[in-house]
DNA sequence: TAGTGGTCTAGACCACCCT
DNA sequence: GGGTGGTCTAGACCACTAA
Protein backbone atom coordinates (compact mmCIF):
# COMPACT_ATOMS: atom_id res chain seq x y z
CA UNK A 1 0.00 0.00 0.00
CA UNK A 2 3.30 2.36 -0.47
CA UNK A 3 2.42 5.69 -2.42
CA UNK A 4 4.63 5.80 -5.47
CA UNK A 5 8.08 7.57 -5.61
CA UNK A 6 6.82 10.73 -7.78
CA UNK A 7 3.36 11.12 -5.09
CA UNK A 8 5.82 11.25 -2.14
CA UNK A 9 7.93 13.75 -3.57
CA UNK A 10 5.04 15.97 -4.55
CA UNK A 11 3.58 15.19 -1.17
CA UNK A 12 6.93 16.25 0.93
CA UNK A 13 7.93 19.72 -1.42
CA UNK A 14 4.04 20.41 -0.80
CA UNK A 15 4.17 20.23 2.88
CA UNK A 16 7.43 22.57 2.90
CA UNK A 17 5.12 25.00 1.07
CA UNK A 18 2.39 24.33 3.21
CA UNK A 19 4.12 24.76 6.42
CA UNK A 20 5.72 28.23 5.15
CA UNK A 21 9.56 26.69 4.62
CA UNK A 22 9.58 27.52 1.44
CA UNK A 23 7.61 30.58 0.72
CA UNK A 24 6.01 32.54 -1.95
CA UNK A 25 8.67 34.00 -4.64
CA UNK A 26 11.37 30.83 -3.31
CA UNK A 27 12.86 28.98 -6.14
CA UNK A 28 12.55 24.98 -5.05
CA UNK A 29 15.76 22.84 -6.02
CA UNK A 30 16.21 22.72 -9.62
CA UNK A 31 15.06 19.38 -10.84
CA UNK A 32 18.80 17.84 -10.77
CA UNK A 33 19.30 18.45 -7.17
CA UNK A 34 16.03 17.08 -6.27
CA UNK A 35 17.18 13.78 -8.56
CA UNK A 36 20.01 13.54 -6.62
CA UNK A 37 18.34 14.50 -3.32
CA UNK A 38 15.95 11.17 -3.56
CA UNK A 39 17.87 9.71 -5.91
CA UNK A 40 15.57 8.89 -8.39
CA UNK A 41 14.98 10.08 -11.96
CA UNK A 42 14.04 13.43 -13.41
CA UNK A 43 11.08 11.67 -15.03
CA UNK A 44 9.61 11.05 -11.51
CA UNK A 45 11.11 14.20 -10.15
CA UNK A 46 9.05 16.23 -12.80
CA UNK A 47 6.07 14.15 -12.34
CA UNK A 48 6.00 15.42 -8.92
CA UNK A 49 6.65 18.98 -9.85
CA UNK A 50 3.89 18.61 -12.28
CA UNK A 51 1.34 18.14 -10.21
CA UNK A 52 2.28 20.96 -8.10
CA UNK A 53 1.76 22.71 -10.99
CA UNK A 54 -1.15 22.21 -12.29
CA UNK A 55 -2.85 22.24 -9.03
CA UNK A 56 -1.23 25.80 -8.80
CA UNK A 57 0.87 25.67 -6.01
CA UNK A 58 4.37 26.69 -8.35
CA UNK A 59 5.31 28.70 -11.57
CA UNK A 60 8.24 26.95 -13.36
CA UNK A 61 9.93 28.94 -15.89
CA UNK A 62 12.03 27.88 -18.37
CA UNK A 63 15.64 28.13 -17.60
CA UNK A 64 15.17 29.64 -14.04
CA UNK A 65 13.43 27.63 -12.03
CA UNK A 66 10.38 26.29 -10.13
CA UNK A 67 8.98 29.15 -8.06
CA UNK A 68 6.26 28.81 -5.13
CA UNK A 69 3.34 30.74 -5.93
CA UNK A 70 1.55 33.37 -4.05
CA UNK A 71 -1.34 32.15 -2.43
CA UNK A 72 -4.58 34.00 -3.01
CA UNK A 73 -7.92 34.89 -0.40
CA UNK A 74 -9.92 32.53 -1.99
CA UNK A 75 -11.48 28.80 -1.47
CA UNK A 76 -9.49 26.91 -3.71
CA UNK A 77 -11.78 24.33 -4.20
CA UNK A 78 -12.33 23.10 -7.63
CA UNK A 79 -9.37 21.44 -7.79
CA UNK A 80 -9.54 18.05 -6.79
CA UNK A 81 -8.49 18.47 -3.22
CA UNK A 82 -10.84 19.04 -0.45
CA UNK A 83 -11.43 22.75 1.48
CA UNK A 84 -8.65 22.63 4.07
CA UNK A 85 -5.74 21.60 1.89
CA UNK A 86 -6.17 24.56 -0.38
CA UNK A 87 -7.36 27.57 1.74
CA UNK A 88 -5.20 28.81 4.62
CA UNK A 89 -5.08 28.45 8.27
CA UNK A 90 -9.12 29.99 10.09
CA UNK A 91 -10.69 27.10 8.86
CA UNK A 92 -13.51 25.95 11.07
CA UNK A 93 -16.06 23.00 10.42
CA UNK A 94 -19.01 21.68 12.66
CA UNK A 95 -21.27 18.69 11.92
CA UNK A 96 -25.22 19.68 11.23
CA UNK A 97 -25.57 16.38 10.66
CA UNK A 98 -22.85 13.37 11.55
CA UNK A 99 -22.18 10.47 9.55
CA UNK A 100 -24.98 8.13 9.44
CA UNK A 101 -26.67 5.53 7.45
CA UNK A 102 -29.84 7.47 5.29
CA UNK A 103 -31.07 7.30 2.00
CA UNK A 104 -29.44 8.73 -1.36
CA UNK A 105 -30.40 11.86 -1.54
CA UNK A 106 -33.17 11.61 -4.82
CA UNK A 107 -32.83 14.20 -6.47
CA UNK A 108 -28.59 14.55 -6.52
CA UNK A 109 -27.56 17.08 -9.51
CA UNK A 110 -24.83 14.01 -10.81
CA UNK A 111 -26.64 10.89 -10.41
CA UNK A 112 -25.53 8.41 -9.04
CA UNK A 113 -24.84 5.48 -10.99
CA UNK A 114 -27.97 2.47 -11.06
CA UNK A 115 -25.72 -0.15 -8.79
CA UNK A 116 -24.94 2.57 -6.27
CA UNK A 117 -28.30 3.92 -5.94
CA UNK A 118 -29.38 -0.17 -4.73
CA UNK A 119 -26.83 0.05 -1.74
CA UNK A 120 -27.20 1.86 1.66
CA UNK A 121 -25.61 4.85 1.82
CA UNK A 122 -23.76 7.09 4.03
CA UNK A 123 -24.44 11.09 4.42
CA UNK A 124 -23.20 14.06 6.08
CA UNK A 125 -23.42 17.42 6.34
CA UNK A 126 -21.08 20.39 7.84
CA UNK A 127 -21.18 24.11 7.74
CA UNK A 128 -17.80 25.49 6.82
CA UNK A 129 -16.27 28.92 8.12
CA UNK A 130 -13.26 31.19 7.40
CA UNK A 131 -13.35 32.65 10.61
CA UNK A 132 -16.86 33.35 12.15
CA UNK A 133 -18.12 33.78 8.91
CA UNK A 134 -19.90 30.57 7.70
CA UNK A 135 -18.60 30.37 3.76
CA UNK A 136 -20.04 26.89 2.91
CA UNK A 137 -22.68 23.83 3.49
CA UNK A 138 -21.29 20.50 2.50
CA UNK A 139 -23.16 17.92 2.03
CA UNK A 140 -21.94 14.38 1.22
CA UNK A 141 -23.40 10.78 0.30
CA UNK A 142 -21.28 7.65 -0.57
CA UNK A 143 -21.78 3.63 -0.45
CA UNK A 144 -21.74 2.52 2.95
CA UNK A 145 -20.15 -0.65 1.92
CA UNK A 146 -16.25 0.37 1.08
CA UNK A 147 -16.39 2.25 4.62
CA UNK A 148 -17.24 -0.70 7.33
CA UNK A 149 -17.42 1.36 10.73
CA UNK A 150 -17.20 4.78 9.36
CA UNK A 151 -20.28 6.34 11.33
CA UNK A 152 -17.84 5.29 14.41
CA UNK A 153 -14.52 6.89 13.17
CA UNK A 154 -13.31 10.52 14.48
CA UNK A 155 -11.78 12.52 11.41
CA UNK A 156 -8.35 12.80 10.91
CA UNK A 157 -7.70 16.43 10.73
CA UNK A 158 -11.39 17.50 9.87
CA UNK A 159 -10.55 16.29 6.55
CA UNK A 160 -12.60 13.95 5.23
CA UNK A 161 -10.51 12.53 2.28
CA UNK A 162 -7.36 12.19 4.84
CA UNK A 163 -9.83 10.09 6.89
CA UNK A 164 -10.62 7.96 3.53
CA UNK A 165 -7.21 7.41 2.72
CA UNK A 166 -5.52 6.63 5.94
CA UNK A 167 -8.23 4.14 8.07
CA UNK A 168 -9.21 2.95 3.86
CA UNK A 169 -6.66 3.51 1.98
CA UNK A 170 -8.99 5.17 -0.51
CA UNK A 171 -7.95 8.03 -3.01
CA UNK A 172 -9.08 10.43 -4.51
CA UNK A 173 -8.38 10.35 -7.92
CA UNK A 174 -10.21 12.95 -9.89
CA UNK A 175 -13.68 14.71 -10.10
CA UNK A 176 -16.04 16.09 -12.36
CA UNK A 177 -18.26 18.82 -11.17
CA UNK A 178 -21.33 21.52 -12.28
CA UNK A 179 -21.74 24.59 -11.22
CA UNK A 180 -24.72 26.98 -11.15
CA UNK A 181 -25.95 30.16 -9.67
CA UNK A 182 -29.04 29.62 -7.22
CA UNK A 183 -31.10 32.20 -4.95
CA UNK A 184 -30.56 31.12 -1.30
CA UNK A 185 -33.99 29.04 0.00
CA UNK A 186 -34.78 30.37 3.87
CA UNK A 187 -32.76 27.72 5.73
CA UNK A 188 -30.07 27.60 3.37
CA UNK A 189 -29.55 31.57 3.82
CA UNK A 190 -29.99 31.63 7.59
CA UNK A 191 -27.22 29.20 7.94
CA UNK A 192 -24.80 31.52 5.56
CA UNK A 193 -26.21 34.25 7.02
CA UNK A 194 -27.05 35.91 4.28
CA UNK A 195 -30.83 37.28 3.01
CA UNK A 196 -33.24 35.09 1.31
CA UNK A 197 -33.14 34.74 -2.30
CA UNK A 198 -29.16 36.00 -2.00
CA UNK A 199 -27.47 34.85 -5.03
CA UNK A 200 -25.33 31.71 -3.77
CA UNK A 201 -23.43 29.19 -5.32
CA UNK A 202 -24.32 25.72 -5.84
CA UNK A 203 -21.77 23.47 -6.85
CA UNK A 204 -22.53 19.28 -7.81
CA UNK A 205 -19.25 17.08 -7.34
CA UNK A 206 -18.75 13.53 -8.23
CA UNK A 207 -15.37 11.99 -6.85
CA UNK A 208 -13.66 9.53 -8.54
CA UNK A 209 -11.27 7.12 -6.03
CA UNK A 210 -8.89 4.52 -6.36
CA UNK A 211 -11.50 2.06 -5.42
CA UNK A 212 -13.10 1.78 -8.91
CA UNK A 213 -17.00 1.93 -8.52
CA UNK A 214 -16.75 3.61 -5.47
CA UNK A 215 -17.80 7.31 -5.81
CA UNK A 216 -18.37 10.00 -3.58
CA UNK A 217 -21.13 12.71 -4.18
CA UNK A 218 -20.87 16.13 -3.08
CA UNK A 219 -23.18 19.32 -2.84
CA UNK A 220 -21.94 22.48 -1.86
CA UNK A 221 -23.18 25.91 -1.27
CA UNK A 222 -21.75 28.29 -1.07
CA UNK A 223 -21.76 32.52 0.07
CA UNK A 224 -19.01 33.90 -2.53
CA UNK A 225 -19.95 37.74 -1.23
CA UNK A 226 -16.63 37.73 0.20
CA UNK A 227 -14.40 34.52 -0.52
CA UNK A 228 -14.70 33.78 -4.58
CA UNK A 229 -14.52 29.86 -5.40
CA UNK A 230 -11.14 29.59 -6.96
CA UNK A 231 -9.12 27.34 -9.26
CA UNK A 232 -6.01 27.32 -11.22
CA UNK A 233 -4.94 24.82 -14.18
CA UNK A 234 -2.35 24.29 -16.22
CA UNK A 235 -1.58 22.73 -19.49
CA UNK B 1 7.64 26.71 -34.53
CA UNK B 2 6.80 22.95 -34.89
CA UNK B 3 3.88 21.76 -31.90
CA UNK B 4 5.70 19.34 -29.32
CA UNK B 5 4.94 15.58 -30.49
CA UNK B 6 2.66 14.81 -27.97
CA UNK B 7 1.01 17.82 -28.35
CA UNK B 8 0.06 16.50 -32.16
CA UNK B 9 -0.78 13.14 -30.81
CA UNK B 10 -3.04 14.84 -28.43
CA UNK B 11 -4.58 17.08 -30.83
CA UNK B 12 -4.82 14.45 -33.58
CA UNK B 13 -6.82 12.32 -30.83
CA UNK B 14 -8.98 14.96 -29.54
CA UNK B 15 -9.99 15.89 -33.27
CA UNK B 16 -10.81 12.19 -33.77
CA UNK B 17 -13.27 12.43 -30.41
CA UNK B 18 -15.03 15.38 -31.32
CA UNK B 19 -15.76 14.61 -34.99
CA UNK B 20 -17.30 11.76 -33.27
CA UNK B 21 -14.82 9.23 -35.07
CA UNK B 22 -14.25 7.54 -31.83
CA UNK B 23 -17.80 7.84 -29.60
CA UNK B 24 -17.94 7.58 -26.18
CA UNK B 25 -17.66 4.05 -24.50
CA UNK B 26 -15.16 3.12 -27.40
CA UNK B 27 -11.30 2.35 -26.76
CA UNK B 28 -8.50 4.49 -28.13
CA UNK B 29 -5.69 2.11 -29.39
CA UNK B 30 -3.66 1.20 -26.61
CA UNK B 31 -0.50 2.74 -25.54
CA UNK B 32 1.53 0.73 -27.72
CA UNK B 33 -0.34 0.30 -30.47
CA UNK B 34 -0.30 4.28 -31.11
CA UNK B 35 3.42 4.13 -30.27
CA UNK B 36 3.84 1.69 -33.37
CA UNK B 37 1.72 4.20 -35.63
CA UNK B 38 3.56 7.55 -34.76
CA UNK B 39 7.00 5.85 -34.02
CA UNK B 40 7.22 7.18 -31.12
CA UNK B 41 8.03 5.70 -27.14
CA UNK B 42 5.33 5.36 -24.92
CA UNK B 43 6.44 8.35 -22.80
CA UNK B 44 5.33 10.50 -25.41
CA UNK B 45 2.03 8.61 -26.02
CA UNK B 46 1.35 8.90 -22.52
CA UNK B 47 2.36 12.35 -21.96
CA UNK B 48 -0.80 12.93 -24.49
CA UNK B 49 -3.18 10.96 -23.25
CA UNK B 50 -2.53 12.14 -19.14
CA UNK B 51 -3.73 15.46 -20.81
CA UNK B 52 -6.53 14.42 -22.90
CA UNK B 53 -7.40 12.35 -19.42
CA UNK B 54 -6.76 15.52 -17.28
CA UNK B 55 -9.34 17.32 -19.47
CA UNK B 56 -11.59 14.81 -19.21
CA UNK B 57 -12.26 13.50 -22.80
CA UNK B 58 -11.21 10.35 -21.91
CA UNK B 59 -11.20 7.70 -18.83
CA UNK B 60 -8.42 5.12 -18.14
CA UNK B 61 -9.04 1.73 -16.78
CA UNK B 62 -5.62 -0.21 -15.70
CA UNK B 63 -5.65 -3.41 -17.45
CA UNK B 64 -8.19 -2.23 -19.64
CA UNK B 65 -7.75 0.62 -21.99
CA UNK B 66 -8.72 4.23 -22.69
CA UNK B 67 -12.08 5.00 -23.30
CA UNK B 68 -13.77 7.94 -24.63
CA UNK B 69 -16.17 9.62 -22.13
CA UNK B 70 -19.57 10.75 -22.26
CA UNK B 71 -20.09 14.45 -23.22
CA UNK B 72 -22.32 16.12 -20.74
CA UNK B 73 -24.69 19.13 -21.42
CA UNK B 74 -23.16 21.58 -19.70
CA UNK B 75 -20.63 24.53 -20.64
CA UNK B 76 -17.30 22.65 -19.91
CA UNK B 77 -15.80 26.64 -19.23
CA UNK B 78 -13.65 25.85 -16.45
CA UNK B 79 -10.28 24.43 -17.47
CA UNK B 80 -8.32 26.18 -19.87
CA UNK B 81 -9.50 25.50 -23.29
CA UNK B 82 -12.73 28.07 -24.81
CA UNK B 83 -15.92 27.64 -25.37
CA UNK B 84 -16.04 26.13 -28.70
CA UNK B 85 -13.66 23.26 -27.72
CA UNK B 86 -15.71 21.60 -25.06
CA UNK B 87 -19.48 22.81 -25.91
CA UNK B 88 -20.70 20.62 -28.20
CA UNK B 89 -22.25 22.21 -31.94
CA UNK B 90 -25.16 24.93 -31.75
CA UNK B 91 -23.00 27.54 -30.26
CA UNK B 92 -23.55 30.59 -31.62
CA UNK B 93 -21.60 33.66 -30.89
CA UNK B 94 -22.19 37.64 -31.64
CA UNK B 95 -20.01 40.53 -30.99
CA UNK B 96 -21.41 43.57 -29.09
CA UNK B 97 -18.16 45.00 -29.04
CA UNK B 98 -15.68 44.26 -32.26
CA UNK B 99 -11.90 44.24 -31.19
CA UNK B 100 -10.85 47.53 -30.46
CA UNK B 101 -8.12 49.85 -28.75
CA UNK B 102 -9.72 50.73 -25.33
CA UNK B 103 -8.86 51.60 -21.96
CA UNK B 104 -8.16 48.71 -19.00
CA UNK B 105 -11.45 48.40 -17.20
CA UNK B 106 -10.54 50.29 -13.42
CA UNK B 107 -12.03 47.21 -11.47
CA UNK B 108 -10.90 44.14 -13.15
CA UNK B 109 -11.83 41.42 -10.86
CA UNK B 110 -8.24 40.10 -11.34
CA UNK B 111 -5.82 42.89 -11.59
CA UNK B 112 -3.21 43.17 -14.54
CA UNK B 113 0.12 43.78 -13.37
CA UNK B 114 1.41 47.17 -13.37
CA UNK B 115 3.36 46.80 -16.59
CA UNK B 116 0.41 45.70 -18.51
CA UNK B 117 -1.50 48.62 -17.37
CA UNK B 118 0.67 50.76 -19.05
CA UNK B 119 0.06 50.09 -22.18
CA UNK B 120 -2.72 50.56 -24.97
CA UNK B 121 -4.98 47.45 -24.49
CA UNK B 122 -7.49 45.64 -27.07
CA UNK B 123 -11.02 44.92 -26.01
CA UNK B 124 -14.19 43.04 -27.55
CA UNK B 125 -17.22 41.52 -26.17
CA UNK B 126 -19.26 38.45 -27.08
CA UNK B 127 -22.53 36.86 -26.34
CA UNK B 128 -22.76 33.41 -26.76
CA UNK B 129 -25.75 31.15 -27.25
CA UNK B 130 -26.60 27.71 -27.59
CA UNK B 131 -29.46 27.51 -30.02
CA UNK B 132 -31.51 30.65 -29.34
CA UNK B 133 -30.40 31.00 -25.63
CA UNK B 134 -28.31 33.19 -25.00
CA UNK B 135 -25.88 31.66 -22.17
CA UNK B 136 -22.52 33.98 -21.89
CA UNK B 137 -21.60 37.25 -21.86
CA UNK B 138 -18.05 37.16 -22.42
CA UNK B 139 -15.48 40.30 -22.20
CA UNK B 140 -11.64 40.04 -22.73
CA UNK B 141 -9.00 42.83 -22.49
CA UNK B 142 -5.15 42.11 -23.56
CA UNK B 143 -2.18 44.15 -24.19
CA UNK B 144 -2.05 45.02 -28.13
CA UNK B 145 1.54 45.29 -28.19
CA UNK B 146 2.06 41.73 -28.74
CA UNK B 147 -0.71 41.28 -31.48
CA UNK B 148 -0.13 44.05 -33.79
CA UNK B 149 -2.71 44.20 -36.71
CA UNK B 150 -5.37 42.17 -34.49
CA UNK B 151 -8.30 44.95 -34.85
CA UNK B 152 -8.65 44.30 -38.38
CA UNK B 153 -8.44 40.41 -38.15
CA UNK B 154 -11.10 37.53 -38.82
CA UNK B 155 -11.51 35.12 -35.99
CA UNK B 156 -10.61 31.27 -37.14
CA UNK B 157 -13.76 29.12 -36.39
CA UNK B 158 -15.26 32.50 -33.95
CA UNK B 159 -12.29 30.82 -31.60
CA UNK B 160 -10.11 34.17 -30.17
CA UNK B 161 -7.83 31.13 -29.05
CA UNK B 162 -7.01 29.00 -32.66
CA UNK B 163 -6.73 32.88 -34.14
CA UNK B 164 -4.28 34.00 -31.44
CA UNK B 165 -2.46 30.58 -32.33
CA UNK B 166 -1.99 30.45 -36.04
CA UNK B 167 -1.63 34.69 -36.27
CA UNK B 168 0.71 34.84 -33.72
CA UNK B 169 2.15 31.72 -32.33
CA UNK B 170 0.46 32.46 -28.86
CA UNK B 171 -0.51 29.72 -27.05
CA UNK B 172 -2.79 29.30 -23.79
CA UNK B 173 -0.50 27.64 -20.51
CA UNK B 174 -2.95 27.83 -17.63
CA UNK B 175 -5.29 30.11 -15.58
CA UNK B 176 -6.36 31.13 -12.55
CA UNK B 177 -10.30 32.02 -11.77
CA UNK B 178 -12.81 33.59 -9.49
CA UNK B 179 -16.14 32.37 -9.33
CA UNK B 180 -19.21 34.88 -7.74
CA UNK B 181 -22.59 34.04 -7.79
CA UNK B 182 -24.32 37.42 -7.85
CA UNK B 183 -27.56 39.71 -8.93
CA UNK B 184 -27.84 40.28 -12.79
CA UNK B 185 -27.93 44.09 -13.75
CA UNK B 186 -30.47 45.52 -15.69
CA UNK B 187 -28.31 45.56 -18.96
CA UNK B 188 -26.74 41.73 -18.12
CA UNK B 189 -30.38 41.09 -17.09
CA UNK B 190 -31.33 42.03 -20.88
CA UNK B 191 -28.94 40.35 -22.06
CA UNK B 192 -29.52 37.00 -21.20
CA UNK B 193 -32.87 37.29 -21.29
CA UNK B 194 -33.56 36.49 -17.92
CA UNK B 195 -35.21 38.81 -14.95
CA UNK B 196 -33.46 41.84 -13.53
CA UNK B 197 -32.18 40.37 -10.04
CA UNK B 198 -31.59 37.24 -10.93
CA UNK B 199 -28.71 35.51 -9.96
CA UNK B 200 -26.41 34.67 -12.30
CA UNK B 201 -22.13 33.49 -12.38
CA UNK B 202 -19.77 35.50 -12.61
CA UNK B 203 -16.18 33.84 -13.53
CA UNK B 204 -12.70 36.82 -13.55
CA UNK B 205 -10.01 34.43 -15.61
CA UNK B 206 -6.58 34.92 -15.80
CA UNK B 207 -5.05 33.71 -18.95
CA UNK B 208 -1.18 32.74 -19.49
CA UNK B 209 0.24 31.86 -22.31
CA UNK B 210 3.54 30.70 -24.09
CA UNK B 211 4.47 34.61 -24.30
CA UNK B 212 5.67 35.79 -20.71
CA UNK B 213 4.33 38.30 -19.56
CA UNK B 214 1.77 38.68 -22.30
CA UNK B 215 -2.00 37.82 -20.35
CA UNK B 216 -5.49 38.01 -21.07
CA UNK B 217 -8.21 39.13 -18.77
CA UNK B 218 -11.69 37.64 -18.86
CA UNK B 219 -15.12 38.25 -17.62
CA UNK B 220 -17.77 36.15 -18.23
CA UNK B 221 -21.83 36.38 -17.04
CA UNK B 222 -23.64 33.23 -17.38
CA UNK B 223 -27.22 32.14 -16.87
CA UNK B 224 -27.10 28.59 -15.48
CA UNK B 225 -30.73 28.11 -15.06
CA UNK B 226 -30.18 25.81 -17.89
CA UNK B 227 -26.90 25.03 -18.99
CA UNK B 228 -24.46 24.53 -15.47
CA UNK B 229 -20.48 25.34 -15.84
CA UNK B 230 -18.94 21.95 -16.03
CA UNK B 231 -15.32 20.92 -15.11
CA UNK B 232 -13.80 17.66 -14.89
CA UNK B 233 -10.11 16.86 -12.90
CA UNK B 234 -7.73 14.27 -13.12
CA UNK B 235 -4.73 13.58 -11.12
C1' DT C 1 29.23 29.41 -20.60
C1' DA C 2 26.98 26.87 -16.99
C1' DG C 3 22.71 25.69 -15.22
C1' DT C 4 17.82 25.33 -15.84
C1' DG C 5 13.56 23.35 -17.49
C1' DG C 6 11.19 21.06 -22.00
C1' DT C 7 11.14 17.13 -24.87
C1' DC C 8 12.16 12.48 -26.18
C1' DT C 9 14.27 7.73 -26.55
C1' DA C 10 14.62 2.73 -25.35
C1' DG C 11 14.27 0.08 -22.43
C1' DA C 12 12.41 -2.41 -17.66
C1' DC C 13 9.23 -4.38 -14.03
C1' DC C 14 4.84 -4.47 -11.98
C1' DA C 15 -0.37 -4.76 -11.06
C1' DC C 16 -4.51 -5.38 -13.14
C1' DC C 17 -8.08 -7.39 -16.37
C1' DC C 18 -9.75 -10.90 -19.28
C1' DT C 19 -9.98 -15.39 -21.20
C1' DG D 1 -0.96 -16.18 -20.39
C1' DG D 2 -1.15 -12.19 -23.09
C1' DG D 3 -2.31 -7.57 -23.26
C1' DT D 4 -3.20 -3.32 -20.77
C1' DG D 5 -1.97 0.75 -18.19
C1' DG D 6 1.20 2.56 -13.95
C1' DT D 7 5.77 3.42 -12.50
C1' DC D 8 10.63 4.10 -13.04
C1' DT D 9 15.50 4.11 -14.89
C1' DA D 10 19.45 6.20 -17.44
C1' DG D 11 20.50 8.40 -20.56
C1' DA D 12 20.20 12.34 -24.67
C1' DC D 13 19.53 16.88 -27.08
C1' DC D 14 17.50 21.33 -27.11
C1' DA D 15 15.95 26.27 -25.81
C1' DC D 16 16.03 29.49 -22.46
C1' DT D 17 18.15 32.46 -18.65
C1' DA D 18 21.66 34.74 -16.28
C1' DA D 19 26.25 36.06 -15.22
Amino acid sequence: MSLPRYRQIHDYLLGQIQKGEILPGDYLPSENELCRSFSITRTTVRKALDELQKSGFIERQHGKGSMVRERRASLGLLNVKGFSEAVGQDVVTAFLQYPAEKEWKKDLSISPDGAQLLMPCIHFERLRSVGAEPVMIENNWFPAKAVPGFTDLTFIDESFFKTLSRHYGIEIKGSEQLIWSIEAENKVAALLKVLAGSPVLKIAIRFYTSHPGFHIYSELLCNTQKYPIGNRYFL
